[in-house]
DNA sequence: CTGAAAGCGCTAACAG
DNA sequence: CTGTTAGCGCTTTCAG
């Protein structure tokens, strides 16, 4: 079996109480039997147990992150800033990913186990009533990354002001009849980045053309975040008749603007010359593709959820706090720029 | 405070012992005890303790996953598949993902630690001899992923072949000034792709100018595996005298293959006109960039690594079984097909 | 500065 | 079918 405090009290002559308080750097050990300890300690090949430690300590040194993957570069991003973070401080990351969104709430279940996490970190979830309580009432720490609910701390970027951005920057390049692919209403940075755009439309006076308006119905499963949803909506606004068709098109999400382009490419339209595009998220691919996109500090989201969340497990009884991010607008060629940045 | 066995035990009116029995699903327990036991936990919203399970039972329900992330794709459809078997046999998966290379071992040891995990997936990781014998002493059930030794479980793909087929294809393609665009020499599967790549030459009985072969020196903390590195070595390529020029290039890894790609464009090179690339992983940005690639299987390879680990936490002393998947060739347009698909 | 002893919450013989 | 009783390995009073 494996060597636990017993077998180093018993070399040592000490008792398993020094043994523990050397591991955990108690002050108050004679500099001798430190020393003694950890010389034992490492000849027999001594490693603390985790489950023993959890157990007794009333805590796991461990993070739970709950994540949809229908994103996986997002995911990706946030992923390593929350690693970078967690590493500080010595804490291990439990991952849960979800393939969908309605396996969202299992995986839920599981990173909520008592005596499994300390913390939680739950990424691009709409938080419903009904999850808001489940949450509350299992009284773990939580960090709501990229979706938001009063109760709970949480970091997001500006959907709104992103989608305003997206068509202001389309109609100051002169554009009037502008397409918006969006995905299902049930999704809420969706719905934020239509009402932004809106919003747009409203302070420049334009008329929104309502056969411009497309919503996804493919792919329902991932809210319409694909590019086969992008694709099939961007097939829509090309069957128009030709006077009709949008000049230029705001995509919800850089997956949905990649089977756009697609979609207008196969339709033999030259991008930006024919059709300029807008996208959302800056994904890999985007770079490749000359898509001009919003940019999210992802990785540093991800850091900075994970920062609150450690001080929310030291200070579980603060006001929640709630960081929002400014979307970044980088111009690349599907709205005429020259040159794509090798990113 | 939360509830444990001891109150359901009270409220229900038995011994602790029997409230354990009713939630591992014991055969012999009467059916009117059973369902007392649960309504009362339920009543109560008792969940089991985790890490006090772990303890007791000696394994923790709990898989860890040590993974570089310098190919964050490949990296995230590798979880896909070890996720999907994860959740049928309810396990969680710790994860320790290591920003570069170097980092690995730091991460291993962690996820090494008593008592945190059952059984280990190492993905990417070239195993020394030093780290192979770290892991064997660990004693710890392990499956290795995309990488090679003989006392382990490995799932891995064959990148000699890949390698060869890659070279095949170009000669095949009436090509004889063929550039290879190599990561470091550290790299495993950078080396086994040169051996595939020399081997195909030799078949061929076409000499392989040793010009036309560039190691990438940058980026090496991720051994090359970057679009940067690609892009200047690329450069180099293009540097030589015109006649002497390649006419097709083979990068070894996607990455590569796109920052060679935009060296080309900048030279003013078209592609695949003037140039032809094969890449080799399929990362998502290549079906949008229209390349050529190999593909691996990487959802499988996660979700069959897993498999074996499950099985090896079962049966700890079989022969270390080897699996390889063959990469599979797509041809895109960077070797003049004529369309995409859309992925 | 150090030891004895009582948990942490659960599992698993061993009796009955 | 059910209860009693040791642990699992470590932390943490409480004494000394």
């Amino acid at each position: 079996m494996s060597v636990t405090i017993y077998d180093i009290a018993e070399h040592a002559r000490v008792s398993i109480a020094t043994v523990s308080r050397v591991f955990n750097e108690h002050p108050r050990v004679s500099e001798a039997t430190r020393r003694r300890v950890f010389r034992v300690a490492d000849e027999l090949g001594y490693e603390p147990h985790a489950s023993a430690q959890s157990l007794a300590r009333k805590n796991t040194q461990i993070v739970s992150a709950v994540v949809p993957m229908m994103t996986s570069f997002f995911f990706m991003e946030v992923l390593r800033g929350m690693q970078d973070r967690l590493d500080e401080s010595d804490h291990d990351l439990l991952v849960y990913a979800a393939r969908t969104l309605d396996r969202v709430d299992g995986q839920l279940a599981r990173a909520l186990q008592r005596g499994r996490a300390d913390g939680m970190l739950l990424a691009s979830t709409p938080i419903t009533p009904s999850r808001a309580r489940r949450l509350a009432a299992s009284r773990r720490p939580l960090v709501l990354v990229d979706s938001y609910h009063e109760d709970f701390d949480s970091v997001t970027i500006d959907n709104v002001r992103g989608g305003a951005d997206a068509v202001r920057h389309l109609l100051a390049r002169g554009h009037e009849r502008i397409g918006l692919l969006l995905p299902l209403a049930e999704s809420v940075p969706g719905r934020d980045r239509l009402d932004g755009a809106r919003q747009a439309f409203r302070e420049a006076d334009v008329d929104l053309d309502p056969q411009l308006v497309v919503r996804a119905e493919w792919d329902t499963e991932m809210h319409g975040f694909t590019r086969y949803a992008g694709y099939r909506a961007m097939q829509q606004l090309l069957a128009l008749p030709a006077s009709e068709r949008p000049t230029a098109v705001f995509a919800c999400a850089d997956v949905m603007a990649l089977g756009a382009l697609r979609a207008a490419r196969e339709a033999g339209l030259s991008v930006p010359g024919d059709l300029e595009v807008v996208g959302f998220d800056d994904i890999e691919s985007s770079a490749y593709v000359g898509l001009t996109t919003f940019r999210q500090p992802m990785v540093e989201m991800g850091t900075l959820a994970t920062e609150l969340l450690l001080r929310r497990m030291r200070e579980p009884d603060t006001e929640p706090s709630h960081t929002v991010f400014a979307p970044r607008l980088v111009v690349r060629e599907t709205t005429g720029a020259a040159t794509t940045a090798l990113a």
